[in-house]
DNA sequence: CCAATACTTAGCTTATCAGCTAAGTTTCTC
DNA sequence: GAGAAACTTAGCTGATAAGCTAAGTATTGG
């Protein structure tokens, strides 16, 4: 909030994430499509339930879906958690960069 | 819940990244250690609001702390992102596979 | 010692989330 | 065209989250 500028749409995507049952039905989808009935059937969870992940899944674009007759497929969309490894892979690099930073310091430091 | 066994610590950690006043601390705290009550003036939020934050990132290992004076200095924990990172890795790679075998499925239609 | 600094704790408010049941609507299937 | 199947919508409940203020504790500097 007002802190960092840039920020494509990470929120809603490490918010998706950030519960078990949702990353569960998201890895079931990334073995291939499946209706609302299958993955309530495997969570265990009551219908609405499980269409209120799924639409959580959706506002960070990690699913889509589509009705067939009387069913609505989902299928994930894992291009979408490319926003999120970049984010960390940035971290990383500011991270390792410090240390190169550190190491050079120690470098320094050695003939004094 | 009880859909996926397999499962660290991915849930506080992906918690905690998906706010963006959490994450722009971590930001910050990537570049050199700070104080609770520098990280409330960049944020601009009260006190008991940044503790607040910084008690999820600890949660989630992201961040550690330490009283020196009356000051406490927080610093990042970069090395606990790998979960993530990890997770995000696999179900890339798992999504490769899918590829593949749709690629080899392709070929083995090309001769029909 | 005493006042300022810096954190800490307690507790309040509003909003959101995760789960549910019950009651629609749409689309087969016979 | 009626009933079952599959989703959809509405709305309830209890828990958690995000922000705050106010009041407390601990440390330091003069």
């Amino acid at each position: 909030m007002g802190m960092s500028a840039h920020d494509p749409n990470l929120t809603p995507l490490f918010t998706a994430l950030g519960d078990a049952s949702r990353r569960a039905m998201l890895e079931r989808l990334m073995q291939g499509p499946a209706t609302v009935t299958e993955l309530a059937q495997l969570s265990g969870f009551a219908l609405p339930t499980v269409l209120r992940h799924l639409a959580v899944l959706t506002e960070a674009k990690l699913v889509a879906s589509e009705k067939s007759g009387r069913s609505r497929i989902f299928r994930a969309l894992p291009q979408h958690l490319t926003p999120a490894t970049d984010w960390l892979g940035q971290q990383r690099r500011i991270w390792e960069t410090r240390l190169d930073q550190f190491e050079a310091f120690l470098a320094t430091q050695q003939g004094a």
